[in-house]
DNA sequence: ATACCCATGTAAAAAGTTACATGATTAG
DNA sequence: CTAATCATGTAACTTTTTACATGGGTAT
């Protein structure tokens, strides 16, 4: 398989959830992993087209062909490489966060902006705060005493990871009005 | 100017600390903003000639041209539009994150390479909290009792994050070792 | 009927990395 | 003298987004 095309294996491990069509995979980066990974039409596409050459993927001959839908299902190969990659090192991420681009360049002369880029930051980021502790109620009412999934830890991420710069936006906040 | 070509204003941004020269540009990257954001060469040099060629920035006839450095200057077209970029929202971002991917995907087999993942994670955020700690105290340091410049706002940012993605890393470990 | 999803796909453009070519200068 | 660093740049490639084309199915 390529260096290390994401794509494929982002690909790949929604397979390894059962068949899928193409809408499917986009609808289910929608709907659970767009806090953390998305991939468009024009990348899953291609990705599965690529996957079924490399033997790690396989169209299924749909029963349920009502909607002309093409449903790929993971092979024994495919299973194999997916779980092989998951035990590699994760590769150095090249993170570009354009709020801290511009409060990074900032000047004195553009408080006012600057203040009215983190109000609207806190204003995303309480809505998003809010979403993910709805979304984790609804999943331990779904589990009760049971053990929760390991995804559940990406969800626990994205509450951590909120509440630590929304923190920063109101600390800035602050600071811009003692100025 | 273009849509929102970051790499433009990125590198403008770089020139209103005054000229610089790609090379220089690539180093203050490197040292300064590398943790949020960064630019190759082959996105720097070119990004160079399209300011100069729309007027945003212009060449500098070097003086110090022992080296034949190029050193090029902000136009004061090129500041205002870079004003203004600064008070436009940030436009959402396409946050991807390899591990948050693996442990979504993981499945009770892959327990220990998930595990051997957050290891890793946590000493490498380990290191980047001394070093953001480290770069705090020498900047508290160099400004004494005199406000600190906005700029610091993101190296605060760091240190918050980095600590929350810790934190995330040990709970996700004492869950793997109670299992 | 008409609007809105479902569903597949591609072409073109934009964005970004990597690897290389080239040569000057400086430190040991 | 030699290795490292300074310095500019480009070509090829990979990755990703955006916009479009096409058409079936479903609900009002």
């Amino acid at each position: 398989m390529a260096r290390t095309n994401n794509t494929l294996y982002a690909v790949l491990g929604i397979l390894s959830g059962g068949p899928r069509s193409g809408y499917d995979i986009r609808k289910q980066f929608q709907a659970s992993l767009r806090h953390f990974w998305s991939e468009s039409y024009g990348q899953i596409y291609p990705a599965l087209k690529e996957l079924v050459r490399q033997g790690y993927a396989e169209e299924l001959a749909a029963p349920d062909n009502r909607r002309n839908k093409k449903l790929y299902r993971m092979t024994p190969a495919g299973d194999a490489c997916f779980r092989s990659w998951l035990s590699e090192p994760v590769s150095p991420i090249n993170y570009r966060d354009e709020l801290l681009l511009k409060v990074f360049f900032a000047a004195p002369q553009d408080r006012d902006a600057i203040r009215a880029l983190f109000e609207r930051e806190r204003a995303e980021l309480e809505q998003a705060k809010a979403a993910y502790a709805e979304q984790e109620a609804e999943v331990r009412r779904q589990y009760e005493a049971e053990p929760v999934p390991y995804w559940m830890l990406t969800l626990r991420y994205g509450i951590l990871s909120t509440e630590a710069r929304l923190q920063w936006c109101e600390e800035a906040l602050s600071r811009l009005s003692r100025e």
